[in-house]
This record gives C-alpha cells, structure tokens and sequence, in this order.
DNA sequence: TAGTGGTCTAGACCACCAT
DNA sequence: TGGTGGTCTAGACCACTAT
C-alpha cells in the first residue's frame, strides 16, 4: 500500500497515529476532562483501519492513564482528581493531641474528604527483611505484630499500610490487638509508653501495583502506587515501628517540609 | 465450547488465564528475573488459543512493569534494579563544601553508579501556575528564569529536573546563562549571594510518563516516574527556587530523614 | 434495542535477533 | 535462516449501558 499523503510528515503505525492525535487533541485541551472519544468502531471508520487496531489506540491511551474506558458506554478524558497530600507533620504529637484524629483522617478531612479508616487483621509474624533491618530486629518467625489498616476517601479504598512493631514492644499491651486503639491511632498509645516519634525516615518509591493490589485498591489501569517505607525513631534513636504504606498516586501524594541540616 | 477442567476453580479469559498462570510463576519466584518466557506462539500452541491472545497475556504483563519485551528475542522476566534513593541531606551546604559535587552526583556515586549531569536551554519564561504560586512571583511572562538539567547514571537517562529561579533574583547573574554554574550546582552560587537552603518543602506524586517524558527518559512500558515539586526556602522564610524533578520510578526513589516538631 | 467496549479467531506480512 | 515480537485485517459473539 502506498502513502497518500502529500503535506505531512511521514507515515507510522496507524494504532500510533490514531493514539497520537487523540492524546495532543487530550494535551491541547480540545478533548477536555470527562470528554468522550469516539468510539472504537467511530475510529475504525474515520482512519479506514479495522476495529481491532482502532480499540488498540485506546488501550494505548488508558495505559498511559490519559483515559477511563467504561464498558459498554465509552472512553472518557481522565479527570485529574485533586491529591490527598500527606504532610511530614503528621506524626506531630501536638496535631494529634489537638485534634484527636489520626494523621490520615486529619489530612484528608482538612482537604473535604470524608475519610476513614478501617484496621485488618493483626498477627504476630515473621517480618519481611528489609523491616527487619530498620527495625533492627531478628529476620526470625514470629518477631514482630504485623497491623494492617485500610484508608478510605469518599468510601473508596485509597491506601494501605501495614504497621511493624517489635514483640518485645508489643507484648502483652492492646497492639497487638485488632480494631485496638485504632481511633487516634497507635501513636498516641506508644507515646504513653516511652515510644515517641522524635525523628522519622520515609523511604520512597513508585510502582506498578501488583495484580492484587490493584484489585483490593480498585486502581484502575494506567495508575501506579506510591510505596512509602516508613520508620519511627525514638529519642533514644531506637527504631521502634515500621509501616510499609501503598498509595493511589492517582489520590494521594505527598508534602513534606523539613529544615536543611548545615 | 466446553470447559474441560475437571479438578481446578472456574473457567475465565484465556488471556487473563495465561497472565495469571505466568504472573504467579513469576511472583513464586519459579520464573526468576531475567528469565525468558514462553514465546507468543508458544503460549497460543500450549493453551490452544490465536496468537493474538498469548500476546495480549504478555501485554498485561508488560503493562503492569512485571516483564521486559525485547523485539525479536522475547519476553524476559523484569530485573529489580536497586534504586538511587535521593536523600533529605542533598541540599546540605556542608557535604555539597565537602565534596564539591551536587547531590545527584553525590548520592549516585555513593552508590556505584557512573553519574553526570547535562545542562539544557536556560531561558526567560513565564512560569507554570504551580511554580508562581510557589515562588510567590507573578504569574507573568519572563517573571522567572528557567534552566534544565539531565541526569545520568551509567549513562542512561534517569531525571530531569526544570529549575525556575524568579528573574529578579537571577538577573544580571551567571544563573542566566547556560552551562553555568553546574559543577557544584546552582546552590553553592545562589548561597554566596544571600540565599541559602534552610528549609524545602518537596511535593511528591507519582504518575504514567506522558508520552513525550517516556521518549525522552527512555522510559519502557509499565514504569512510573516520581514527580517531585521542590521550593528552597530562605533563612528570612522567602522561596527562592522551584525545581520539577521527575525521575524514573525503576531506578530512582527517595529517602527522607527529618525530625518531627512537637 | 442500538451502541459500546471486551474478547477471540485465523491468517498474514514485516522487522529484528541469533545462529 | 528460523524463531520472535509488532502489527494489521475482517469477522464474530458476548456483556454492559443508555434510552
């Protein structure tokens, strides 16, 4: 087959054609947020090329997280949601003391969401390595209580974390208890009890989510997560908890400030 | 069709079927990295389906950053690059006096990598709305200057980084020429000057490369990059400077320490 | 019920890689 | 040169949405 075209530049791959004029018409502002394309078979006939080819150029599209496809009805211009931005400040005693809301809840509800938070399973397990590192515990069975606890934003699940705390912490107090003493959060129990976050350490990372994750997350394709490596460092400067938290980058984000060490 | 199984659990798409079988041979580790999978045709013979359909499997896979498809040889298992972690400490006078290198260099070199850094255009332009905000400048046409800068590490891309320092700041200065002051970084100039880094706030989102990014960062499919809007602050509390960084999410993370105020 | 996306088939040609 | 991925076609059936 030979190329018709007299004006333009070269020719290319009809799927990346199609997907590249779709994606600047996005860029450009001419297909706004919400927009619906046109369909898969509409793009078929326009570009002369088989249906197949033409939903290729969208897949490419949702992938990259420019569009929301839903079935039977259309593919639509992704809405940049605004982003829950968590703050460095929040393992702040005094925010917590003032407000009595754990940091999740304090930042989202700051930023109009209705947000809560539902705690998970609580167990006393081997930690993974690199916990075990940072909290400098023994790689052994049994070692650490592992909380988990599911965040939510207008009811829709937004983050996870999964909270390490050494046994020999833990033993024998509510942590190592489910739904327990979720509501200001751990924080507020440990500091009565000579654990206080005097420094943290965030470690962090992005990802595609894994299949599950994304399941139980309910990312849609085209967004990744954010894995955020947390430790909790006493006066002392023991390590005492470690949270391994994934978030919805499409929702969450992060906002630190912090002084600069000369 | 019927469905043959006799023992298993339900029947459900061939392609999610072969996704899943070869995602969970990958995640017990029977699929180790760099692994070569089955090839298209091999999967469609085994699993009796088009080809059209073990390819689509491999996609999935490719899209959830899991494999890395090579042309013409196959589908190999994604390897886990360690990442460079960019530490809070990057913008300390003291290490950046002691060593001379800028914290990209330094944190890279630290870690085994082969790191530069390339100056791009420096230009007078009207900064995105963002960054006004940020710096407290107008939102006028060439109310900033704007100088961009490549990161390598062995010699591959790995960020890129759009500084916007406010004209009235810059002016008259070698921060509006190019390739000047690189070596040791903007900072240690901008400090002999008035300006000194005593407090940053960073904002971190993570997100699909746009096409364009993916292009130019060498980006392969199903990586993020790691967004990261970063304002230097003054002693006397005045934003001086606003960085974008956006970093391959594959190879580079970040690792803050600081300490949480009261 | 008409239109849309989701998926699959069977066959084809091209570009790239390795031997 | 044979195998591999990349892409395309033309047609089909199903599941879901909107009216």
């Amino acid at each position: 087959m030979t190329t018709p075209l007299g004006g333009g530049d070269g020719r290319q791959n009809p799927r990346q054609t199609i997907a590249d004029e779709l994606r600047s018409a996005i860029e450009q502002g001419e297909l706004p947020p919400g927009t619906k394309l046109p369909s898969g078979r509409e793009l078929a006939r326009r570009y002369t090329v088989a249906r197949n080819t033409a939903d290729d150029a969208i897949k490419l599209l949702q992938a990259e997280g420019l569009v929301d496809v839903r079935h039977g009805s259309g593919a639509y211009v992704r809405r940049r949601r605004p982003l829950v931005r968590l703050g460095s400040n929040r393992y702040s005693q005094r925010l917590r003391e003032e407000t009595g809301l754990s940091p999740f809840l304090l930042e989202a509800a700051r930023q109009g969401w209705q947000a809560h938070v539902e705690g998970g399973p609580v167990q006393r397990v081997q930690p993974p390595p690199d916990v075990a590192e940072r909290l400098g515990v023994d790689d052994a069975a049994r070692s650490v209580i592992r909380r988990e606890n599911w965040y939510f934003a207008d009811n829709e699940p937004v983050q996870v974390g999964y909270t390490y705390i050494p046994w020999a912490i833990a033993k024998g107090t509510p942590l190592t208890k489910p739904g327990e003493p979720m509501p200001t959060g751990i924080y507020a129990y440990l500091e009565d009890h000579g654990y206080t976050v005097t420094r943290i350490r965030e470690e962090i990372s992005a990802r595609m989510p894994r299949h599950s994750e994304a399941a139980a997350l309910r990312i849609p394709p085209g967004v990744p997560v954010i894995e955020v490596l947390h430790t909790s460092i006493n006066s002392d400067d023991t390590p005492f908890d470690v949270t391994r938290f994934m978030l919805r980058a499409d929702v969450m984000g992060l906002d630190y400030t912090m002084s600069v060490e000369e």
